[in-house]
DNA sequence: AATTTTATTGACTGATCGTTCCATATCCTT
DNA sequence: AAGGATATGGAACGATCAGTCAATAAAATT
């Protein structure tokens, strides 16, 4: 019925992800994101509202995306050792590349979740979200004789979960690859 | 030889410091500061330069105090199951009291750590002296035969430093203590 | 082709950012 | 008590912030 939009919403929406998981919410201005998405200011207003509604559909799209696709690898037909190994080995090696941006939830939980009540909650679905997938995969594992019953699934996933986490930090912290997988080795002791 | 300051240099730089880490470097203005601080802008422009030295500063003073009072129950004469145990512990009781402020290391290092490199290189320093800790604990616990020489001293330091960050995101991403208790109890399986 | 609806562009808003200037107040030295 | 030095508080700086307005451009409908 009239003029289309040039750009394609989706993918604009993916660099202000990029730049407001690289950078943050306060340090990201509106210009930064004109610039990184290419599109006019007002196109911005138009299509996203706010800063902050684009800032939660960013965060929004990360968390139905960004974890899944680091824990796919737990639902490979790999043993479940190997598996958890795949996942973690995934993380630091995506730690260890260059321009590496650490996780979106992280950097949202300890920059802006304590002071918006939207962003505490959207980051707490996504964190539970991965928690049960390794729990599946922990029940699963049990269930198939892998892993003894001596822990329960969904805490033993949170260590898993937890233990990402504390990578990102460490890498960030500088601490190099080979130290990393030495922890990576160490944390897989936990499953015996 | 002239008018002393009416104000505490370390008081208001710890005030400050508290801001940082609460809200982080760019939501944090001046006038927050100035508020904060109870002392006038200029003063703080005389006492501490621009807002990126007051920083600096501030992070530079938690590096130096914040960690070491968190492990510094490494050190008791507690059998090594028992310290670690209770750091963690500490760690967890901490982060469920009420205004729980995240590790300024934790935020520094998602939030700045990439694009100032000095924060970078304090964030650094201030994990390695933690590893340090974690190190020296450990070894001395091999060689009273209290921990197997199978894992490396300071990469079993890591492990647990990282653990440390996990559950400070866990935290923030909403899990309950009971939770985070239960992980602990599984991470510590680690020292057999 | 005319009309209508929307997208785009750039100039512009008031507010706030970090920072500095300047006048005043206060203390130490002589 | 006088003079010198520093601290303090308020006003002001240019720059940038998030967000808006109005004019133009372009596509779909009639």
């Amino acid at each position: 019925m009239a003029r289309p939009k040039a750009f394609d919403r989706d993918r604009t929406l993916a660099r202000a992800l990029e730049l407001f998981q690289a950078k943050g919410y306060e340090a990201t201005s509106i210009q930064d994101l004109v610039d990184a998405m290419g599109i006019g200011r007002q196109s911005l207003y138009d299509t996203f509202g706010d800063k902050e509604a684009l800032y939660r559909e960013a965060l929004e799209r990360y968390v139905a995306e960004g974890p899944r696709s680091v824990l796919v690898a737990l639902e490979s037909p790999m043993p479940l050792r190997r598996a958890v190994s795949a996942v973690l080995e995934g993380v630091v090696a995506q730690l260890a590349s260059p321009g590496c941006r650490p996780c979106f939830i992280a950097h949202a939980a300890l920059d802006r979740a304590r002071f918006d009540g939207w962003t505490a909650q959207c980051v707490q679905n996504g964190f539970q979200d991965c928690l049960s997938l390794w729990e599946h995969r922990f029940r699963r594992a049990q269930a198939e004789g892998d892993l003894g019953a001596h822990h329960d699934s969904r805490t033993l996933g949170l260590v898993f979960q937890s233990t990402i986490y504390g990578l990102q930090v460490s890498a960030l912290a500088g601490v190099a690859r080979p130290d990393l997988e030495a922890a990576v080795r160490i944390t897989l002791s936990i499953l015996g």
